[in-house]
This record gives structure tokens, C-alpha cells and sequence, in this order.
RNA sequence: GCCCGGGUGGCGUAAUUGGUAGCCGCGCACCACUUAAAAUGGUGUUCUCAAAAGGAAUGUGGGUUCGAUUCCCACCCCGGGCACCA
């Protein structure tokens, strides 16, 4: 059969799909008019979409980096074509190391390197047609963009969050560096793969530490609900979490009089109870008591009943009102009449009322709520997270934060006027501790031996320890060594005189480095066998045989969840977990310990001894000592030169440049003091890879500001960063690096936002074909030039999008790439079935069917991209196409240009020349958002399934509108239902509206 | 050891809130077009039984339910992170 003929004639032929021309063509043509130009429009909402900008390397991209660039390429594009005003930039991130390196192994200056390695990049990337705004480009390498680095170091400094520290640090001897904690992998130098050794070295180190509660704390902080701030179709996502939407309503009755506890919320006009949500894995029962509890104070409240079970019917018929979420209705009944005020803060959004049982009646039969299936309707939006980012990332940067309460002991070392502190989260057993631990490397070793007669071989011993560790790495050693100090505690809880050993298995850098051990941990325990160590035991399991092993010292029983205490005698025969509340207040009462909090994260070393990075913004004055550099003589430029080889020394490349170096003190201007001149000499450690990057997202907002690192008007338009995408692998550096200094900046009123980033999304990495990373060790990268000349870029973005979701990790696979190119080619052919006739082909030649699976596409293709589930909002599009192919009539020229605009951000070339072949003049990514007519997604009759004991033995198709019972009727009336059902009793008949039909009947 | 994810056809995956498991794509088979091949279009494609009817099936085993890929309990496997952190 030939090709319908179109109106005006015969059919024009179609030019094939040159991927090629119609590519550069559009890029040229974007460029020339700054179509993509971003504009501060206060009339627009902001947008700001964010990669996590890349680290030019020698080797170019491989198909797989552009990933999460894709991703926010077309959700940028998006929110574009839907009026918001779009803040997508692109910048490089060139300090450091790798850079470093790769200059030294090339034998050029990283100067040199960095900028044909960025210029090969910004060639790669331009191939892809991404819609940056050039103009706002940044390099961390730039003084005028490094000026600031400096500047928020000179604040840190100034604010005492930056400090000189000769503690040992970790020391890769191959990069002949400094490194921080965050640089490790294994125990090993992130890098170069050396084992790392522990070195004294002068050391500049940012306080983090002082951040670390509220980096833990804001993890978890919620906004205040919002009440229907955004009308929009955004407002209720499809696929939002359960525990997001769905609350517990709570009926409270008073013990004896008639009247009933009303939780109201009062913005908004809103009379609710709603109370709160039912967390993963809560009973219904649960929810409602421990919210009701929380929310009002209200103790003794005993669950009564169940209203109903949801009925999903009820939701189908309300879903489309985008403000409404559904809750169950539990009943609940106070046991006393203890009056509790709520909280008052919480006051501006909720009061606690009394209700009579009229008032109650009348409040459940508002319009809102629906009496029939006792489910009760209402506006709410839970409050969300502050930092909508993923449970994962979250749980690594809480696990690298590492917090944990517990108490520190102070006692009396016997012999001398020393005091020891010892620091414990696990204090229940503390009444078991009989000796006690220090660290080999711990300073204060020294001082606690002296004048003990083994201190020369004890010291020693240490010595070898310690040089086992940095030659082995830490994580190898299986077996804790010790060796006894010669000196005692005496027992704060008198338990007398613990000796204190050394052991290798303490740290000296955590808590106070010195531990208070006993027969209740795995790693006391074993240790005090190997070296006959006297214990004795206070925590018994439950079981009285395993509790007789205990008791003799033949295992280990450290389970405080579990076992039960015999000492202190307050709490004999109590759960140790239980009490513990008990026992701080006991041990505090008592003057025996205090509460304490330690964290596992430790201050950010930030100096690195290498050229490549920005200078440390101060001078040492023989007079004034550490001066820092005034503002205005900002920015302390990288001086070039010829040798920029790591020295070794634990002193930079940089101080062998006199006359950089040399300088005069910015304080007292190096002026002669009794005729001798005060030397001032240039800081020449150099910050790490990490400093461009913890601030460049603020940056972008005003790139090129010379008087702030961003204006307030810029900051508060496009502020926080709306969507953040990149690798997991950032988790606990760059993340919390950011985090810190963004918290830093607020604190010092530089930003107007507690966080940078409000939704994070990760991106998962591409693996090669062969199901390993792509490297060129292993000869498998796949070259994005290559495909795209092959393929074209927009095949490729398409693929990228498709291959699964997009968090995942996944391996390439060129085969399957034909998929997308051939949806694009049948995309680029039915522009040849378009109707460009009268007004009227639009409805002629389209049958309601394919109108309504059209506005639902448009839906879901808008709700998809939102939630960066691009693969799914492709399907839907390759449906949606399918269908319109179909169509004896062909296309009409509305929907295929709806088509293409739902289409314009995955492949914005070929769309925008398909738009252009339609006769438009102005561009497709710059046209309106299709809006989804949510009448036209009513369907008239509806696919019916019908089971029989819960097995599928028929369908039917039924009206629209048709009642349960008529379902019902129709269903058992079906001639393979009653195969099943006849001669059977029929025990119940459940319909699920629009869905199906379920019978029951007795076996 | 501890903490997160995840296990669905030959493969990548999909499944709205507990409601007809396998959408979309790849691959494969057959058909059409072609001298032929490629490309393109069409049909089929979870397994099992010769077909139909039926049965089985979402890592394993149990539970709740009229109904479970989805909720609960236990276990196995894979991926990632943390790890002498007291």
C-alpha cells in the first residue's frame, strides 16, 4: 500500500536522516543566536540544574561521562520550554594532583596541559549539543576565579577555622604529599595506590570538625510543610513514596467525657487531624499512637480501632485534584485526663481543640472527607526532607561523620601527679573495665613512662609497632600486640589499680586515644587471654547456660541490647540498654565521668607540598608570624616555573623561588628593627584538589564579579542549586567538603541558604561491554566521536536515556544503540504522514483513542523527566509514536508537533529540524511545554479483569461509568466465570473499579 | 563484622497506592519486498504440555490477604560503602 496523499498533492520525498549535517547545522545556528543565553528574569522562576563539573584528563571523554550531562541537559531543556528561567553552566575543575601528575609523566607544564585538555573537552562536549551558556564558563585554575578560593580561606583563617598543626599526618611517600583522611582508600593513597605513612609535618588543617553536628543534623531536616505552594502539575508527583502522602487521621476520644481530640491544622482553611505519616515498616495502630503521642503529649492513648482499609477506588476518583493525599482513619481512646499543652512551636501550625460529637460529625461530613469508606480525605503535604537526595548517599556521609555518645573517665595514674582520660560509648559495662589501653603512637606515651624501668623498651617496642603499621598498612594486621607500661590507674570505680598497656589495636587519634577495657568486648577480651590479663564480668546473656561460660571467662559477651548488668548494684538485674540513660545520670551524679560526643570525621588536612594548586593566602613574618594576605592584595598568583617536581622534602616546589617567596610582611611592612630587617617569607604549601570545587556552583551564578564571589541579587535568585548531578563516588569528599564551606559562607552571610544542594541525583556509571569500568588499562573505552559520526548525537543521547534507570549501574552495548537510531529514523519519516490540510484534519484524523494516549503521554513524559526516569518517558514516547504511525489517516500536524517538543530534550537536532520542515520560524526549544488536557485522558470503556479465587480466568471490556454492582453483574454473567463459579457458592465479590473483578467462592 | 542498594524472559528493562506480571527496546524465528543480501515493513517470541484447555513462574522458604514483584518474618546470592572508631 502507498503513503496516504497528502491534501496538497502528492507526497514530497522524504531527504534521508542525515544525522551529520543537520547536527553542526543546529549547533552553529544555537551559538550565532544565543537561544540558550540565561537571563536573572524576575518574572520567571528559577531553575538551576548542576553537573558535577568535570576533571579534564588526557583521555578525552568516553561515552560513558556525558551520562549524567545528558540528563541534565534535557531536564534543563525542559524546564525551559515550561518558563522557567535555567541556570545550566559548565566549567572545569583542573587543580591537583591528576593534573599534576599527567603534566610531569607528558613533560609539560600543567599550565599547558590543563588548557589543551580543556579545549579537547569543550570540543567533546560541544558535539553533544548542550544547552551551557558559555558565558558563565569557569576553571578553577583561573586567578580570577582562584582569588575567591583564597578569599574563603582568608575568612576561614580569620574565623580560627583554619590552623597551623604539626600533629602527624597521613604522608603518601610516592606523590610525596600530605593528605587528608578523605584521600585514602584502604589505607592506601587514593591516587597512586601507596601505602600511606603517618608524618609530622607542618600542616595547615580546616576545622570540619566544628561542623560536624550540623553537617549530621541537617542530613535529616525537614522543611515545614509548604500548603499548596506549587499548583502545578509537580505538586503530586506519580511514584512519590508512600510515606510521603499517606498520614494517619486520628479519631481521639476523652477517657470519660464526650468529646473528642482534634489535632487542627490551621493554614489554608484547612481543618484536619491529620497527625502524621506511617513509617516503613509501622503498623497502622503503631503510626497513629506514636504520633499522637509525639505530636500532642498525650501519653496513655489506647488504640481502639480500625476504621477501614483504603479503598483505591476512592483514590482513582480524586487522584486528578493534585492537592489531595489520602489517609486511614484510626480510632483512638485517652485512658486519663492528664492535660499536656503542645509543643510552641509547633503552634503556628497546629492547635489542639476539643470537639463535641456534633462537631465531629459535622468536621467528617465537610465535602473533603468521605464518610462512605470511612477514608478520610484532606490537603497535606508531609513535610519533606530539606535535602532531597538519596537514603544512600545520606547513610554514607552520616557513617563518615561517625557519631557517638558516650562518656569520659578521668583518673589518677598511681606514683604520679598524672591524670588519664579515657573516652566510652559502650559505658553500661563500665563496672567490668580492669585494665586499660593507650595507643604506641599516642604523645602522651612519654611523659606517662617516665621514670618507669622498662620505658626504653616499652618505647621501642612502640616504635616497631608503629613501623609495622606504615609498612603493612593498618587494615592487615589480624592479632593485637601489647606490652605492659609499668603503670596503673586507679579505678575511679573502684575496682582498684588496672594496669595500662600498650596495644596495637588503639588509636591516637580518636576519643582520647587511651581506652578503659573490659571482659566485655570482643577485641579486650581476646587481648587480655593472649597476655593473661585479669578480667571480671557484669553483662550476662539471658540464657542462664551461656551466662555460666560468661561468668567463667570462657567467652566474650559484649551484647549490651541483650544482656543484663549485675554491677553497679543500683542496677543489678536490669537490661543494660535500657538503663542507660540511668547510668549517665548515676556516673555524672557521682563525679565518675562525663558525657561527651566524639566524631569519627576528622579536621581536613588542606595542605598539599605540590606547584599544582591554589597558594595558601599567608606570609610568615620573623616579627609577626603567620600574617595573613590583605584582601585587596588578592589573588596570590601560582608563579610559573621550570621545576615543578614534587620535592619530598615536605616543603612545595614553590620554596625554592626566591624571589616569589621573598616578600614583605603585609603587617609591619618588614621595617628594620634595631637595623635588622624581618624576613617574610610566602606560605608555599598549596591547597588540595578539592578547595575549587567545595564553592564553584556559587560561581556560575555570577561568573564574572570582580568585587564578591557572588552578588546577593544572583545568590538569592538562583540559590540553592535545584538539581545536582553526578557520581556517588563524592559521597564523603566533595559533598561534605562543599557542604562544610556552604555552611561556612552562610554562617558568615556570603549565602542565603543552609545547604547547596537540594536534590541530589546520582548518576550510575556506564560499564564497558565487557562489564568492567572503561579504562584505557583494559582497551574497552568506548569513544563518543566515533559513535556520534557513526550514530549521531542525538541516537546517542536517546540511547544514554534509554538503557535502563538512570541511577543504575549498566554496561554499554553498541548493538543495542539501533534500537534509538531506528526510533528516530520512523520519527523522522512520519513527518511525511503529516495533514497539512484544514483545520478540521485534527480531529479527523486522529480517533479519540490515540488524542487520549497522546495527553497521557504528555503527562507522564513531563512527570518522567521530573523524576529522572528519562528510559520510561522514552517508552512512553515510542508508544505514543507507534501509535500515531499507525493511524490510517496519518498525523496531524498538532500532534506530531506536540510529539516533537516532548521529544526536543532528548533529541533537540533532529527535532528542531523536523520543526523547521513544518514551516516554523522561531525555535522548538524555545516553544511551550505541551499542557496535558486531563478530559481527554477519560476513557469510555475499560478493560475488566475477572478472577475466581484470585486466579485471572476472564476479561471484559465495560463503560466508563458503569457501578460496582453492574461490574459485578456483568463479570459473573461472563460464560468463563461461570465455568468456575457454577454449582459453587458465591462467598463475596470484591471490584476494584476500573481494574477488575475478583469472586470469591467456598471450595 | 556493621550500614546501604539490588535479585523479574535469551539480554537491557516495565508494572500507577496490594489489583489482569513481562510494557518499550535488543536478540531470535518466520513472512513480504529483493536476482540476492542489507535496510525496511509485518507476524510471533516467559516456561511447560504436540495443540487447546490447563498448570508453573518475579532469588529461596514461610506469613498476612479475595488477591503479593509490591507488606511482614527468616535465609541465600550479587553490588557498593565503612571498618581495630572503644
Amino acid at each position: 500500500m502507498k503513503s496516504p496523499k497528502s491534501p496538497l498533492g502528492a507526497p514530497k520525498p522524504l531527504p534521508p536522516y542525515d544525522h551529520m549535517s543537520i547536527e553542526s547545522k543546529w549547533q552553529k545556528q544555537w551559538a550565532k543566536k544565543k537561544i540558550y543565553a540565561t537571563k536573572e528574569d524576575a518574572k520567571k522562576d528559577a531553575f538551576y540544574v548542576l553537573d558535577m563539573f568535570p576533571y579534564p584528563s588526557g583521555e578525552g571523554l568516553h561515552v560513558g561521562h556525558p551520562k549524567g550531562y545528558i540528563a541534565t541537559d534535557v531536564v534543563s531543556r525542559m524546564k525551559r520550554m515550561q518558563g522557567h528561567s535555567v541556570l545550566h553552566p559548565m566549567g572545569f575543575d583542573a587543580f591537583g594532583l591528576p593534573a599534576e601528575n599527567y603534566a610531569i609523566k607528558m613533560k609539560t607544564n600543567p599550565a599547558i596541559a590543563v588548557e589543551k585538555n580543556v579545549k579537547r573537552y569543550k570540543e567533546q562536549l560541544e558535539m553533544f549539543g548542550f544547552d551551557y551558556d558559555w558565558s558563565r564558563e569557569i576553571n578553577t585554575t583561573d586567578p580570577a576565579y582562584y582569588k575567591w578560593t583564597q578569599w574563603i580561606f582568608l575568612k576561614l583563617l580569620e574565623k580560627g577555622l583554619a590552623y597551623e598543626s604539626h600533629e602527624p599526618i597521613n604522608w603518601c611517600p610516592s606523590c610525596k604529599t600530605g593528605l587528608a583522611n578523605e584521600d585514602l582508600e584502604d589505607g592506601k593513597c587514593e591516587r597512586c595506590g601507596s601505602v600511606v605513612e603517618k608524618k609530622p609535618i607542618r600542616q595547615w588543617v580546616l576545622k570540619i570538625t566544628d561542623y560536624a553536628e550540623r553537617l549530621l543534623a541537617d542530613l535529616d531536616a525537614t522543611e515545614k510543610p509548604l500548603m499548596i505552594r506549587d499548583t502545578g502539575p509537580d505538586a503530586v508527583r506519580p511514584g512519590m513514596p508512600l510515606e510521603e502522602r499517606n498520614a494517619v487521621v486520628c479519631v481521639v476520644k476523652h477517657w470519660s467525657e464526650d468529646k473528642f481530640l482534634c489535632l487542627r491544622w490551621k493554614s489554608n482553611d484547612w481543618h484536619g487531624l491529620v497527625v502524621g505519616g506511617v513509617e516503613k515498616g509501622e503498623q497502622l495502630a503503631e503510626a497513629a499512637v506514636r504520633e499522637v503521642r509525639e505530636e500532642t503529649g498525650y501519653q496513655n492513648v489506647r488504640f481502639v480501632r480500625e476504621f477501614a482499609k483504603l479503598d483505591s477506588q476512592f483514590y482513582q476518583a480524586i487522584k486528578k485534584v493534585n492537592r489531595f493525599a489520602h489517609f486511614t482513619g484510626v480510632y483512638l481512646e485517652l485512658t486519663d485526663d492528664a492535660w499536656k499543652d503542645i509543643d510552641e512551636k509547633e503552634k503556628a501550625l497546629h492547635e489542639v481543640v476539643w470537639l463535641s460529637r456534633a462537631e465531629v460529625a459535622g468536621f467528617l461530613n465537610r465535602p473533603d472527607m468521605n464518610y462512605l469508606w470511612d477514608v478520610f480525605v484532606g490537603k497535606v503535604k508531609a513535610e519533606q526532607p530539606a535535602l532531597d537526595w538519596p537514603t544512600s548517599i545520606k547513610e554514607l556521609q552520616r557513617n563518615w561523620i561517625g557519631k557517638s555518645d558516650g562518656m569520659i573517665f578521668t583518673a589518677p595514674v598511681k606514683d604520679t601527679n598524672l591524670t588519664i582520660q579515657t573516652f566510652s560509648a559502650h559505658f553500661e559495662a563500665c563496672y567490668a573495665d580492669t585494665f586499660v589501653v593507650i595507643a604506641p603512637d599516642h604523645p602522651f606515651l612519654s611523659t606517662l613512662l617516665e621514670g618507669t624501668k622498662d620505658k626504653q623498651k616499652v618505647l621501642d617496642f612502640c616504635a616497631a609497632l608503629v613501623a609495622k603499621r606504615a609498612q603493612q598498612g593498618f587494615a592487615e594486621e589480624k592479632e593485637s600486640e601489647g606490652i605492659f607500661t609499668g603503670r596503673y590507674i586507679v579505678d575511679p570505680l573502684g575496682n582498684g589499680d588496672l594496669p595500662i598497656w600498650v596495644a596495637s589495636f588503639a588509636l591516637a587519634d580518636y576519643g582520647t586515644g587511651i581506652v578503659k577495657c573490659s571482659a566485655h568486648d570482643d577485641r579486650d577480651f581476646a587481648f587480655a587471654k593472649k597476655y593473661g590479663i585479669k578480667m571480671k564480668t557484669v553483662l550476662y546473656p539471658k540464657d542462664a547456660v551461656l551466662a555460666e561460660k560468661v561468668s567463667a571467662q570462657e567467652v566474650c559477651f559484649a551484647d549490651a541490647q541483650a544482656g543484663v548488668l549485675s554491677e553497679p548494684k543500683e542496677f543489678a538485674g536490669k537490661n543494660a540498654r535500657s538503663v542507660r540513660k540511668e547510668i549517665i545520670a548515676h556516673l555524672e551524679s557521682k563525679n565518675l565521668a562525663k558525657k561527651k560526643t566524639t566524631y569519627r570525621l576528622r579536621d581536613w588536612v588542606f595542605s598539599r607540598q605540590r606547584y599544582w594548586g591554589e597558594p595558601i593566602p599567608v606570609v610568615h613574618c620573623e616579627k609577626c608570624g603567620v600574617v595573613p594576605v590583605p584582601e585587596k592584595d588578592l589573588p596570590v598568583k601560582l608563579p610559573k616555573v621550570k621545576s615543578y617536581e614534587p620535592t619530598g622534602t615536605g616543603e612545595s616546589p614553590l620554596a625554592a623561588i626566591e624571589k616569589w617567596v621573598n616578600t614583605k610582611c603585609p603587617k609591619c611592612r618588614s621595617k628594620k628593627v634595631n637595623g635588622v630587617r624581618p624576613k617574610a617569607r610566602r606560605e608555599t604549601n598549596t591547597m588540595p584538589q578539592w578547595a575549587g570545587s567545595s564553592w564553584y556552583y556559587l560561581r556560575y551564578m555570577d561568573a564574572q564579579n570582580k568585587k564578591a564571589l557572588v552578588s546577593p541579587d544572583a545568590e538569592q535568585y538562583w540559590a540553592p542549586v535545584d538539581l545536582y548531578v553526578g557520581g556517588a563516588e563524592h559521597a564523603t569528599r566533595h559533598l561534605i567538603y562543599a557542604r562544610f564551606w556552604h555552611k561556612f559562607l552562610y554562617d558568615i552571610g556570603a549565602v542565603s541558604t543552609t545547604e547547596p544542594f537540594k536534590k541530589l541525583q546520582h548518576v550510575g556509571l556506564i560499564m564497558a561491554e565487557d562489564g568492567r569500568k572503561m579504562s584505557k588499562r583494559w582497551g574497552n573505552v568506548v569513544n563518543p566521536d566515533e559513535i556520534i559520526a557513526t550514530y549521531g548525537a542525538d541516537t546517542l543521547r536517546v540511547y544514554e536515556m534509554f538503557m535502563g534507570p538512570f541511577d543504575q549501574q549498566i554496561a554499554w552495548n553498541t548493538n543495542s544503540m539501533i534500537g534509538s537510531r531506528r526510533f528516530l529514523e520512523r520519527v523522522w519519516k512520519l513527518v511525511g504522514k503529516v495533514q497539512v490540510g484544514s483545520a478540521a484534519s485534527s480531529t479527523g484524523a486522529s480517533s479519540t483513542e490515540v488524542e487520549s494516549l497522546l495527553h497521557k503521554t504528555v503527562k507522564k513524559v513531563a512527570a518522567d523527566i521530573a523524576d529522572m526516569k528519562f528510559n520510561t518517558a522514552i517508552s512512553t514516547l515510542m508508544i505514543l509514536l507507534n501509535a500515531l504511525d499507525e493511524q490510517p489517516a496519518g498525523v496531524s500536524r498538532e500532534q506530531y508537533e506536540t510529539f516533537l517538543k516532548l521529544l526536543a530534550p532528548f533529541a533537540p537536532h533532529m527535532t528542531e529540524e523536523l520543526w523547521a520542515q513544518l514551516g516554523n520560524k522561531t525555535t522548538v526549544h524555545l516553544a511551550s511545554w505541551p499542557v496535558c488536557d486531563e478530559a481527554k485522558i477519560q476513557e469510555a470503556s475499560r478493560k475488566i479483569g475477572v478472577q475466581v479465587n484470585g486466579k485471572v480466568r476472564a476479561e471484559f471490556e465495560a463503560p466508563g461509568g458503569a457501578s460496582d454492582a453492574e461490574l459485578e453483574k456483568l463479570a459473573l454473567a461472563l460464560p468463563e466465570v461461570q465455568k468456575w463459579v457454577a454449582g459453587k457458592q458465591v462467598k463475596k465479590v470484591i471490584v476494584v473499579k476500573g481494574k477488575l473483578v475478583s469472586v470469591v467462592v467456598a471450595e
